[in-house]
DNA sequence: AGGTGATGGTCAC
DNA sequence: TGACCCTCACCTG
């Protein structure tokens, strides 16, 4: 699941298979077939993220809306024989035919030397320029767009009684941040995560937009999220050869764990529920918030 | 073979 | 707050 670093690296995996090219688009599945049709044929602009959704623009202001919810999927794949290896894209198929779609495909781009699967996404759409404004227009800042400002996450958050927890998941607040993100960065910074936003300290506000800032582009490099300090390090240092790990068996399905090549999965609170904080030995917490469980640590977390 | 959860979000009440 | 949507890996039996 994507948060928002898998979209930012879908779309720059999209854009090395197809930017500039006239890709055919279908439907495999059925559920998109007008839309397909509709895009097919034209060439394709650019594909960029902002949070969690993807747009991709095509030739006369046709735009591609996609979010990925919870379970979507989207696998770019490199599949001619002679173009496998390129790009940095997983081997397809020898023999270079376009291999069959699998599963529910919803969504299929397809030139001859790449192929990207889109499943599972609770978005999939044709849009016009101004509905894609509207979609960014809800957003608040991006930490992995260049032009963000946290400023404008700043005003919301500081004058909001709900919970930082709570605040760092919404999308209007701040844009791109999901459930792993949430608990592990508040965990870095020790903030109590029941701290209600008007109480946050701007200190505190500017050292977890410049963590993000730090770790998304590294979940972006590497498809995986990366949160603990000596992994980051690792990552920082250059002992870690992002190119060896595979974007996935099949192209970037970024929140399915790397087979071979990745960094461990490991995190400091996410999923850790019972087990003992890895700085102070406390049990890990569980409790839903904004509809999704919260990991963090009672006793590092305390009065923030 | 069947059930469940998962890094998300929307809509109705 | 709860129902619901989407797909598939990973359990259970």
């Amino acid at each position: 699941m994507p948060e928002g670093h898998t979209l930012h690296r879908l779309a720059g995996s999209l854009n090395g298979a197809f930017a500039g090219t006239v890709p055919t688009l279908s439907s495999p599945q059925g559920r998109f077939a007008d839309g397909a049709a509709y895009l097919s044929g034209r060439e394709l602009h650019e594909a960029a993220a902002w949070g969690k959704h993807l747009f991709v623009e095509f030739a006369g202001e046709a735009h591609l809306h996609v979010h990925l919810g919870l379970i979507g999927a989207f696998d770019v794949t490199a599949y001619s024989a002679r173009g496998g290896d390129d790009e940095g894209y997983a081997a397809g198929s020898p023999g270079g035919a376009l291999p069959p779609p699998v599963g529910a495909v919803r969504l299929r781009i397809a030139t001859g030397t790449h192929v990207a699967d889109l499943r599972g996404a609770t978005v999939c759409e044709v849009a016009t320029t101004q509905e894609v404004d509207a979609v960014i227009a809800r957003l608040g800042p991006d930490p992995l767009r260049a032009d963000a400002d946290p400023d404008r996450a700043w005003r919301r958050i500081v004058k909001s009684p709900r919970s930082i927890a709570d605040l760092l998941m919404d999308q209007a607040v701040l844009a791109g941040v999901g459930n792993v993100y949430r608990s592990e960065i508040l965990f870095r910074h020790r903030v109590d995560p029941w701290r209600p936003g008007r109480d946050i300290r701007p200190v505190t506000w500017r050292a977890l937009w410049r963590d993000l800032l730090l770790l998304m582009p590294i979940g972006v490099q590497l498809g995986q999220i990366i949160t603990m300090s000596d992994q980051v390090e690792t990552v920082l240092a250059g002992d870690f050869d992002p190119a060896a790990v595979p974007t996935s068996p099949t192209g970037v399905s970024a929140w399915r764990p790397n087979p071979h090549g990745a960094l461990e999965r490991r995190y400091y609170v996410y999923k850790r529920q019972g087990e003992p904080c890895r700085v102070c030995g406390s049990r890990v917490r569980m409790a839903e918030v904004a509809g999704r469980n919260l990991y963090w640590c009672g006793r590092c977390q305390r009065r923030r």
